[in-house]
RNA sequence: GUGAGUGUAGCUCAAUUGGUAGAGCGCCGGACUGUGGCUCCGGAGGUCGCGGGUUCAAUCCCCGUCACUCACCCCA
C-alpha cells in the first residue's frame, strides 16, 4: 500500500456530508453580504506570499512548500489565500468589474507544519475579502457575519475575540512602548519570549507560558497607544457591533502573526478543538494591496479553518435513504428490474438495485442498511401479472402495483402534500432527516 | 524543528512473565428453496507498522526506522 503523504487525509463518505452541509452554508452566508465567488491556482510564485505575508513570519521562513518548476521559476503551493485574492484584485482590476469588492473563495492551503489536532499539512479555508472599504461600518458588518456564519453551522460554545493593533503612524510606538516597559524583566521571560521581543514584541502577548504571565500581564495595551484616526475607528467598530448584538471581547492579547494587519484584528474561538482553538482569524490590512504593486487600496478580510469548522459543527446525518431498492430475482427479472431503476430515477427519485446473483434474503438485507423507504420486488410472479411488489421497510407491509404505475404512485407519495413539507429529494444536499 | 504516547482482523480493542493470536461490531452464508431489521449457528478475513539484533524459538525483550495521535513553536 501506498499511503497518503503526512497532514494529507481523505474526506470520507460519512464525513463528506458534513463538508457539503458546511460548504453550503458558507455560500449562502457570502452570498446575503453581497460576496462573490473566485477561485485562484493553488500554486503562485514564491515571491508573492514572500512579499505578501511577510519574510519574517514562520510561514514564509519555514512552512511553505516551495521549489523550482522545470521553466526555473520559482514557485510555491499557497501557504494562505489572501496574497492570492489581492494579486487578483490588481490582475484584473476587479474593482472596474464589482460595484464593491467583495469575495470570497473556498480551498486547499498548504504548509509544512507538524499535523496535530485541527492543523493538516493540506487544508482548508474559506477566504474572505473586501477591498477599497476602510469604513469601520464594513470592519464591524465582517465580524458580524464571520459569527453569524458559525452560528449557522451550529457551533454553539464559540467566542468572538477583538482588538486593534493600529497603523503604519502609531503602531511602531507602540511596540517601543513595548520593549521600554519589559525593562530588566525580558530577562525573567522564557526563550521564546525574549526570542519575541528582538523580532516582534506584539508576539508576547500570545505566550502561554505561566511564568511569562505576570510580566506580560503588566504590559501596556496596543489600545491606549492608538493615534487619533484608529481610536476613532476601533470605537466606531466595537460601537456598532454593540449595535448589531454581536456578543464580544476585547483582548488585547490578540495580536496576529501575519505581518499585514492593521488597525481592526479579530478571532473567533471554538470549544472542544484542542489547542489549535482558532475557528476563523482576520482584521484589516490596508497596506498590503499597495505593498504588491497595486493602487492603494484598503483592505480587509478573514480566513476560516474548514477542517476546524466541521470539527466544532454538531453532528450531522448520514446519506440520504434512498427511496426505492429494488429486489430482482431470477435472470429474467434482471433486465426489466434496471429498466425500472432507471425510469425511477428519471423521476428524480433515488433507487438503489443490487448486483450480481445474490439472494432474496441478501438484497434484503442490503436494501435495509441503505435504509430504503421502499423495495420494489421483481420475481417471476411479478414478470408474469405484469406488476411490481412494493414493500414498505417501515411497516413491513406489501402491496402490488402495476408496473406502469409504479413511478408514478412512488413520485406521489414522495412529493409534497403541501408547500411546507418540501420532498426531500428536492433538497439540494441529501440528508436524512430522519422523519 | 522539539517532546510525549500509541501501532495486533475492515472498525474498537484483548492476550501471550518469549512457544507464530482472540473477542465484540461489521461482512458473507445458513436456520427461513421469494422476504430485511431480532435470535441462533457457521464461515471468510491477520506480513502482530517495517528493518535489524538477542534466542532453539520474538507479536512480546533490545536497537533503529516509519506512521499515527496529542502537545510545543506557529497558525485556520
Amino acid at each position: 500500500m501506498i499511503p497518503a503523504i503526512r497532514g494529507t487525509h481523505d474526506i470520507l463518505p460519512g464525513e463528506i456530508e458534513r463538508w457539503q452541509q458546511a460548504e453550503q452554508v458558507v455560500r449562502d452566508i457570502c452570498g446575503r453580504y453581497g460576496y462573490r465567488e473566485i477561485r485562484t491556482p493553488v500554486i503562485e510564485r514564491e515571491e508573492l506570499f514572500a512579499k505578501g505575508t511577510g519574510e519574517t513570519t514562520d510561514i514564509v521562513q519555514k512552512e511553505m512548500y516551495a521549489f523550482q518548476d522545470k521553466g526555473g521559476e520559482r514557485v510555491t503551493l499557497r501557504p494562505e489565500a489572501t496574497p492570492s485574492m489581492v494579486r487578483a484584485f490588481v490582475e484584473h482590476a476587479l474593482e472596474q468589474h464589482l460595484p464593491t469588492v467583495k469575495i470570497f473563495s473556498l480551498g486547499p492551503m498548504f504548509r509544512y507544519e507538524r499535523p496535530q489536532k485541527g492543523r493538516y499539512r493540506q487544508f482548508h479555508q474559506l477566504d474572505v475579502e473586501v477591498f477599497g472599504v476602510s469604513d469601520a461600518a464594513l470592519d464591524a458588518e465582517v465580524i458580524e457575519m464571520a459569527a453569524a456564519l458559525v452560528e449557522a453551522l451550529g457551533i454553539e460554545d464559540a467566542e468572538v475575540v477583538v482588538n486593534s493593533v493600529g497603523c503604519a503612524e502609531c503602531r511602531p510606538a507602540f511596540g517601543r512602548a513595548l520593549v521600554t516597559a519589559l525593562g530588566d524583566r525580558e530577562a525573567d521571560l522564557c526563550g521564546d519570549c525574549r526570542r519575541r521581543a528582538a523580532v516582534n514584541p506584539l508576539r508576547i502577548f500570545d505566550c502561554k507560558v505561566p511564568s511569562c504571565q505576570p510580566i506580560v500581564d503588566a504590559l501596556p495595551h496596543a489600545t491606549d497607544y492608538l493615534c487619533d484616526a484608529c481610536r476613532s475607528h476601533f470605537d466606531a467598530t466595537t460601537g456598532l457591533l454593540e449595535a448589531l448584538g454581536v456578543a464580544f471581547r476585547v483582548s488585547h492579547r490578540l495580536v496576529r502573526g501575519l505581518d499585514y494587519y492593521t488597525r481592526t484584528t479579530f478571532e473567533i474561538l471554538g470549544g472542544r478543538l484542542g489547542a489549535q482553538n482558532a475557528l476563523l482569524g482576520g482584521g484589516r490590512y490596508d497596506g498590503l494591496v499597495r505593498r504588491l504593486g497595486g493602487p492603494d487600496r484598503a483592505g480587509i478580510g478573514f480566513a476560516a479553518g474548514m477542517e476546524r469548522l466541521v470539527l466544532a459543527m454538531p453532528d450531522g446525518s448520514g446519506p440520504r435513504a434512498p427511496d426505492a431498492f429494488i429486489v430482482a430475482l431470477g435472470d429474467a427479472a434482471r433486465q426489466p428490474a434496471h429498466l425500472l431503476a432507471r425510469d425511477l430515477r428519471r423521476a428524480a427519485l433515488t433507487a438503489l438495485i443490487d448486483y450480481g446473483d445474490r439472494s432474496m434474503k441478501a438484497q434484503l438485507r442490503r436494501a435495509n442498511r441503505t435504509s430504503a423507504r421502499h423495495v420494489l420486488i421483481l420475481g417471476d410472479d411479478e414478470l408474469a401479472q405484469g406488476h411490481v411488489t412494493v414493500k414498505d421497510m417501515t411497516s413491513g407491509g406489501e402491496t402490488r402495483v402495476g408496473r406502469d404505475d409504479v413511478v408514478r404512485n412512488l413520485a406521489g407519495d414522495l412529493l409534497p402534500a403541501s408547500p411546507e413539507q418540501p420532498a426531500r429529494m428536492r433538497r439540494p444536499i441529501g440528508r436524512d432527516d430522519g422523519d
